[in-house]
DNA sequence: CACCAATTGAGACTTTATCTCAGGAGTGGT
DNA sequence: ACCACTCCTGAGATAAAGTCTCAATTGGTG
């Protein structure tokens, strides 16, 4: 759940100005429904400025607002909900994407770290599979 | 270790004909020290075409002798032997990377992908942090 | 309201990758 | 060894994704 409340908060984001085309991508990405990739954002506010996309989008990252999703070889995809640690199951069929809330490989990866004597930074786990819609609708056909 | 006397079986790579630049691009791979980018091994193979040198590294990627690393925003790189399962840790200075063979992960997968109903295919972790060399030589600066 | 620095955005540019198709080269048969 | 047949190659066009520049605009402040 994303607290929309947070959302004046945040508009400054690194910024010093709370500017109108900020505005107008900030609330557009809190209304996005599922993932979406930064072209897809142009595309759908043409009237703002694709540099100033980048740059929002960029800031949103930072603050934790938002979180990048690498897919393959795609483009990345953005999700709202960063703020705090977790990984994704993506469905590979349709692209559904679950937040993972509990981390559950922490442990491992300190082991990891500690074995190879690094000083740890993060870590990133993404889990593929096809969800449950996926594999009924399959399941039922042919 | 990678095994390069597999590399006679691996150069026909889903082709039907074992070609002079296949062989270049497969063996400049085979002897590459640590990761690279599909443009720096173009750079380095002048006289073979940018369009082979991409089919190869799908067909070596496909074939599992090599994979895929993605790192930030950057282009993938690629490193030998990707024949099992296996995770990276990378160091986030000076670019390192380690085969971490063990998955280690693979319960909490599971479990993850039981609780939403997902068929698994697959997943990913990477491990960042800095690596001893990085940490000791600024521990040891300024 | 005026001022001024912070911000915007059109478009050039960069990087990375895929596509096209005429010409070149590996293979198997003879 | 040679031919023929097909697969493969590569120069260059095109595409996709993102960064950069800088003149014009605008939010915030007093
Ligand atoms: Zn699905
Ligand atoms: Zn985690
Ligand atoms: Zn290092
Ligand atoms: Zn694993």
């Amino acid at each position: 759940m994303v607290d929309r409340s947070a959302l004046a908060s945040v508009l400054q984001l690194g910024f010093s100005r709370a500017t109108g085309p900020r505005k107008i991508v900030v609330e557009t990405v809190v209304a996005w429904e599922g993932h979406f990739s930064a072209e897809e954002l142009c595309r759908s506010l043409p009237q703002v400025g694709r540099a100033t996309v980048y740059r929002t989008l960029a800031s949103l990252q930072e603050e934790g607002v938002i979180c990048r999703l690498m897919i393959d070889g795609r483009a990345p995809r953005y999700l709202l909900g960063g703020t705090q640690h977790h990984h994704h199951m993506v469905c590979t069929q349709c692209g559904a994407v679950q937040d993972i809330a509990d981390c559950g490989v922490d442990d491992f990866v300190d082991t990891v770290a500690e074995r190879f004597g690094y000083e740890l930074d993060g870590h990133r786990l993404e889990i593929y599979g096809r969800c449950s819609t996926c594999v009924g609708g399959e399941g039922a056909s042919s």
